[in-house]
DNA sequence: CTCAAATAGTTGAGCTAGAAACAATCATAG
DNA sequence: CTATGATTGTTTCTAGCTCAACTATTTGAG
């Protein structure tokens, strides 16, 4: 933790300390520090990585466990080539199964199979776990809604403006 | 946007809306969307892509604008051996350049070169108007600092409890 | 009806980051 | 002084993602 010590700042620069700046970095820093630590607990817990978990997670959540390739890939923020090889990987495990649409035979959806709810029951713990280590012990109810409010704000100003 | 309207879960089902996994998957949505509209950015400008300017704008703020390889890796929140390469390119490209210590010569130092700077002189006005446009536009100082206090909060629990 | 444009998903090439093994240097105990 | 262990940075290897090109299907204009 250097980032605060270090700013001794020489008096010819531009002295900006932009709170909104200070706010991204955190933010940055905070995502990386919080994903790292689930990794690292997955991987202790000799699961599979956090992206696997993100994907049946979402699916548990979507109606009758499954959705379309795209709007998969729009939930979890990654490109739609990258999810087909990220749910290849998940259909290869047995977790997952591709399932087609009659009316427009262009759409594939990705349906969870009964293992991968299984799968998903053993890897929520312990997530759970380390998300409550970082938020619950923290954080008020009325903080981590207001937190999820200002960042939603922030997104849909991100998404709106292209 | 999908993540709310879908959430038509059924009786059976854990019906746990758990605030604070909610606040996560904001966290990381916003984050990845910011973090593409800044690439998207750059890119469209010309101009490299955003670790680089991550490592330039560090370098920047740092005392006598170099670093060491250890430190600058976790302001990054990268490790270290992916540092080695990413400062490698910059050193090519001829932003950086590498100098040693001389009472511990384990140690070596990124150090920004004018050309570095200069080129962070082109690329920070066009990060700083995706910032804007994400955060100025939509929070005040007031919410940006709290905001930043809160993220920082659990930056803290997740990188103490290790 | 027909054909161009749009949309959904997959595929292949290239690149970047992480993990583990390694080399070099420093610190400390005896 | 020497040896063992800890730290610093690099290298090697691999997995996963993005980008661009491609196929297949649907939509819409004329």
């Amino acid at each position: 933790m250097n980032e605060a010590s270090a700013t001794a700042e020489a008096p010819g620069t531009e002295t900006d300390v932009d709170p909104h700046r200070e706010a991204w970095i955190s933010i940055v820093q905070t995502h990386a520090a919080v994903t790292g630590r689930l990794q690292e607990a997955l991987t202790g817990a000799e699961l599979p990585p956090l992206p696997w978990f993100e994907v049946l997670a979402t699916l548990d959540r979507a109606p009758e466990q499954r959705l379309k390739m795209g709007d998969l890939a729009e939930a979890l923020v990654i490109t739609r080539g990258g999810l087909t090889k990220l749910v290849d990987r998940l259909i290869k495990a047995g977790l997952l199964e591709r399932t087609f649409c009659e009316t427009d035979r262009r759409v594939s959806y990705a349906t969870l199979l009964p293992a991968g709810v299984e799968l998903l029951a053993e890897m929520r713990p312990v997530v759970r776990a380390e998300l409550a280590a970082a938020f619950t012990a923290n954080l008020s109810v009325a903080e981590a809604d207001r937190l999820r409010e200002t960042m939603d704000r922030i997104r849909g100003s991100a998404c709106g403006t292209s």
